[in-house]
DNA sequence: ACCTGAACACCGTTCAAGT
DNA sequence: ACCTGAACACCGTTCAAGT
């Protein structure tokens, strides 16, 4: 029984973090009712179509074609149904095997998979936000990332920051790019292009007004201008990441090419 | 004409970023009547009282012993009152000159000042979060942080992302910080101890929680299990801005003998 | 066993009417 | 000029009642 590690994810039981959640319907009745993972989907409907702000108990009632007062009997509150949603983003997402020689590029993988998770579904970022991955089911993609850092080499009080520093930034990242797209949204388009307004003339504005600010007063924020701001997202996540992984790479016992305090 | 940099903060014209919003009352009259500073004073009152879930239109005027459609001739929108709030949070708060020799101190105080700031009411993380302080008046603040960077001879485009990704560790740091609170609140006291439950035990708890997953299955948690969860936020928040400020660090051209200046 | 209907105690926002 | 009162279109959650 010493190989149980090899078996399978091993959900260890509720965190004291978790609150208790209703009992899942236990048979599977026959037409296709309720049920938690319906509503969910539902959920994410509506999410994807009215936002965050939008998503309501009875939206997703409406989406189902059903009384709100039904829903309770599936999920323990709306709360209880974002945290429901959290965790399925994680949905067949594993952190790989920690291989000490590509701790930079797993980790790197690990960021953009997240970010594309968080961009899966509107305003997702927001949700993410909202909670910690100290649950049950989600305990083993913590111990994942951690075994990244302390395979590496990393003294484990760093180890233990990396973690939430590395998820933080993706978060905050993700839900900054999700603010310029509603921004625009609601500048530009009044009824059509719910779906993909382009942000690029939203950022071009941003750059202009950057570019005209007094420059007795504004010269770093002028010449960065065109940095501040850009359609790429995808090169400034990685810019940020890269300073991260080169803040850890610091803590390495021998990294020659770097400086490296004696501590 | 050309010192005009020396004579205000020079507050730029509104940016693209932002919503127009009703004009000032111009005189100001006579018996203390409402007022947008007033109505931000009582926002803020609630805010600490009730959290922002419970931060109401309605409540807000309740405080001001006003009705609610009074409220929206001093503001144009909850979001709006959101955004005064959040911009309320600088005033009085200068970056110093930047100082090359100084980058990593200046940065550090910065960090903590900012800190401190979301600290001084109850949940004001979670709305920091939702707002980008790229408006007139908190451009200035922009500026001051990216000549830290700029001055202390980072390459342009790492200078450009530092500032947000400094400013989003904050803010989830301290987002984070909350939401043990409000969970340790919710769990133990259920009458008393609003202001300072004391979360020390829920964080005994997590503690216990990790230490005792199944080695086979979390060797790392289970070996982090006293880092992760700390009752000393400072050194926890001190350690994830020390990643970055190594980092940062690394891009400048040669900084042999000087790592960051440690505790 | 599962869902409906109705109710309760709230929301943000608008707008005619008062003073 | 400033505030009130009432209304509109929503919320999350509960619970007796139906089938």
């Amino acid at each position: 029984m010493t190989d149980a590690a090899a078996d399978s994810p091993a959900t260890p039981p509720p965190s004291p973090w978790e609150r208790e959640r209703p009992a899942r319907t236990h048979a599977a009745p026959a037409r296709t009712p309720l049920s938690r993972e319906r509503v969910v989907e539902a959920a994410f409907a509506v999410l994807d179509r009215q936002g965050l702000d939008g998503l309501s108990m009875r939206q997703v009632a409406a989406e189902l074609g059903v009384t709100v007062s039904a829903l309770y009997a599936h999920v323990h509150s709306k709360d209880d149904l974002l945290e429901l949603m959290y965790t399925r983003l994680f949905d067949g997402f594993e952190v790989p095997e920690a291989d000490p020689e590509r701790w930079q590029e797993q980790l790197l993988d690990f960021a953009r998979a997240g970010r594309q998770r968080l961009l899966s579904h509107r305003d997702m970022a927001r949700i993410s936000m909202a909670h910690v991955p100290f649950t049950a089911e989600l305990l083993p993609h913590v111990e994942g990332l951690l075994a990244i850092f302390r395979t590496a080499g990393l003294p484990d009080r760093i180890a233990a920051e990396a973690g939430g520093l590395i998820s933080t930034y993706i978060d905050g990242f993700v839900l900054e790019e999700g603010m310029w797209q509603d921004r625009a949204a609601q500048q530009g388009g009044d009824a059509s292009s719910l779906a993909r307004p382009d942000w690029r003339e939203m950022a071009g504005e941003m750059q202009n007004y950057f570019a005209s600010l007094p420059e007795a007063n504004f010269p770093h924020l002028r010449a960065l201008s065109g940095l501040m701001v850009t359609d790429s997202s995808d090169e400034r996540f990685d810019i940020g990441l890269q300073i991260i992984l080169r803040g850890l790479a610091s803590y390495l016992p021998d990294q020659p090419d770097r400086p490296v305090p004696d501590d």
